[in-house]
DNA sequence: CTCAGTGTTCAGTG
DNA sequence: TCACTGAACACTGA
């Protein structure tokens, strides 16, 4: 479930792994999510030779820079990741790998095959990243613009929470954590929403943004009071306070929350 | 065997 | 034009 958090920590993997350092050599998998527009030959040839000079982020996407232009652009949907490995200890499902001048790796792997590769003269400018609005993690959003975005707007904020052209980077679990940790019902309509309530909404969800970071996306480490530990599974299981949560489709997608608590 | 879940895009409806 | 819904994508695991 690679939400903000997961791809911030992965960024910051390839950053401390692979800034500096030369691409060597190049496996690409024969599979859409690496080819498509691009084809395999595309990046094999590419991508040696290249000096990695940087990485970057917005919202779910990242990147990688080079001593070149053009951008090696990774998303991971539902199931990606990112590991750097010694030689023969590379994941299953691997998708794209980059041998190091140094010896090591840095592979993308992806089992469900829900994502995407691609190799873009300027990834900020592609059709994925040019969509999304301001990361709520490296610029905190401001309560001007979102008010404005909610103003006479019906839809339930948990669905607004969901949209990457607002909130780039908040997928579902983290949409219930912020609702739930700002006392918000997620059925309320987001033009309803009070100067105040859009306040402490944003601010809940900078914390919990900068948590999860600064944690690495382990959950294990997620604080015990958060809703996380206990919304999985459809039974009708309690949170780590004993109160009882709903779970309900908005939006689209499953929704767990607790309605003793939000209002 | 069935089906939910995970993120994004796109077709369809109102 | 906008707002929203639902399907599709591929696969795992309950």
């Amino acid at each position: 479930m690679p939400e903000l958090p997961e791809v911030e920590t992965w960024r910051r993997l390839a950053e401390r792994e692979a800034t500096g350092r030369i691409i060597r050599g190049v496996q690409v998998a024969e599979d859409r999510i690496v080819m498509d527009e691009t084809p395999p030959d595309d990046l094999g040839r590419l991508l040696p030779g290249r000096t990695i000079l940087g990485t970057g982020r917005r919202g779910k996407h990242m990147w990688l820079e080079f001593d070149a232009p053009g951008h090696l652009y990774l998303h991971f949907g539902m199931s990606g990741s990112l590991t750097a490995h010694e030689p023969g200890e590379g994941p299953s499902h691997a998708k794209l790998a980059l041998e190091l001048d140094n010896g090591k790796w840095l592979t993308y792997r992806n089992p469900r095959r829900i994502g995407k590769v691609r190799y873009y003269e300027n990834a900020l400018t592609s059709k994925p990243i040019a969509a999304l609005g301001p990361d709520p993690l490296a610029e905190p959003l401001s309560p001007d613009e979102i008010a404005k975005a909610f103003a006479g707007k019906k839809r339930p904020v948990k669905s607004a929470l969901l949209d990457q052209r607002l909130f780039a980077g908040v997928g579902n679990w983290i949409a219930d954590e912020v609702l739930y940790q700002a006392n918000l019902s997620p059925h309320r309509a987001c033009g309803d929403l009070s100067r105040q309530e859009i306040q402490t909404l944003l601010r809940t969800l900078h914390r919990i943004l900068a948590k999860a970071v600064a944690v690495s996306a382990d959950d294990a480490h997620f604080p015990k009071t958060w809703l996380f530990h206990t919304r999985w599974g459809k039974q009708a299981e309690k949170t780590g306070r004993g109160e009882i949560i709903r779970f309900e489709t908005i939006g689209g997608r499953t929704c767990a929350w607790v309605p003793e608590r939000q209002s």
